[in-house]
DNA sequence: GTCTATAATTAGATAGAC
DNA sequence: GTCTATCTAATTATAGAC
């Protein structure tokens, strides 16, 4: 049985999941060092020993949380077993499939990120030194998705759907333009007195930003 | 007389700008809670209690760094005074000015975030929550390049030569395109196995970033 | 202006009662 | 599993000799 409500105990899942979740806030805004255990149990409701209990230390806790933040996107990029149904499927070029495979990619990543800003906060955090937490979590997380777009966006530029980029520049393009307006939410709010997570501004800059990827697309609607 | 050699005294001047300078580093890798004064003081070759002799705070000294950065980046954005020569000025319509000053825009962005990567990562580290901080920098310094791209995309748009995005999406599809390969170089280093800040790469991670921006434009080399 | 010494606070981690 | 109490080390800032 899984609760939160005050009084109930909660078990040694629950508990683990909430300090994962407090976590991932915490090391998303203030980065690893910044970041206070005491202020990652308050937000857990817990006591700052507890986090040594769960966890065998505040590094640890950075892997777990590292980890199951990258499980969430790894499940969010899947996607369905068929995009296409029907006469549409038929006229498809194979070209074209490429293409749709791709622009769905980058609107679950967009969408994804609006919803988990803390991923590319926490990779902005790490990713300025060469350190040992960056080496474990490229490594173990981010060589694999991005072998994938590689590979995706050189056959892409192949066809010529895709823009005239070096497939390495083109990674980081998509990945900075589709973030970062979550990233900085706070300073969008601020500055263009929008809610950028508002599923209608998500969808609009995710067709925006495949637009731009992907000039040599067939529109698919 | 300005120098940082060994066993001469330096002036209140030098000091205070090589303080300012090791705290860019340090606040853009660890953000201003995980910066310690100690480290930025060691990388300044000074010791800790200099800071506070020559800054009220810790955060004056941020204030200060973060200050001098904006007044670089102004000035690595200022235009020459005339941008085309002879028989191509006359040629070209006022649209293709307007693109090509827009394309120079993102060119030295691009160059000054490879040149100083400090700039968004400490954007970045401010902009998860909003704090007076954050309202501190947008209003002072933000605001104004925000509004003045604002501007400039819209215009750009009637032209036809901008691709067809909302202006607040755009902003920060050109900036966290521009940057996310700079803030992020050690990732690169590892990931792609090259150097993102050698002078051929950051060129064009440039002229990739102007086409996608800018499809409906004229190439004017 | 720079340095040593130190005050006051907070950090991550541990011990032991319950 | 959770809590209080506490240890050691690191933090920002200050005092005062030079």
């Amino acid at each position: 049985m899984s609760t939160t409500d005050p009084g109930v105990r909660r078990t040694r899942t629950d508990m683990r999941n909430l300090l994962i979740e407090a976590a991932l806030i915490e090391f998303g805004c203030k980065g690893f060092d910044g970041a206070s255990t005491r202020a990652i149990a308050r937000r857990a409701d817990a006591h700052q020993p507890q986090i040594n209990y769960h966890f065998d230390s505040k590094e640890a806790l950075w892997e777990a949380a590292v980890d199951h933040l990258f499980d969430l996107l790894n499940a969010a990029l899947l996607p369905p077993a068929l995009e296409l149904h029907g006469p549409e499927r038929l006229a498809a070029s194979p070209d074209d499939v490429l293409g749709e495979r791709f622009a769905d990619r980058v609107r679950r990543f967009v969408r994804f990120a609006a919803d988990h800003p803390e991923l590319n906060r926490i990779i902005v955090h790490e990713a300025t030194a060469e350190t040992d937490r960056l080496r474990w979590m490229v490594d173990r997380h981010v060589r694999p998705l991005f072998e994938e777009t590689q590979e995706a966006w050189t056959r892409l530029q192949t066809t010529g759907i895709a823009a005239p980029i070096d497939a390495s520049s083109a990674h980081y393009m998509m990945v900075g333009a589709a973030s970062l307006p979550f990233v900085n939410a706070p300073e969008v709010r601020l500055l263009a007195g929008i809610e950028p997570t508002d599923s209608a501004w998500v969808e609009s800059h995710a067709e925006g930003l495949i637009a731009m990827l992907l000039p040599g697309r067939r529109s698919s609607s």
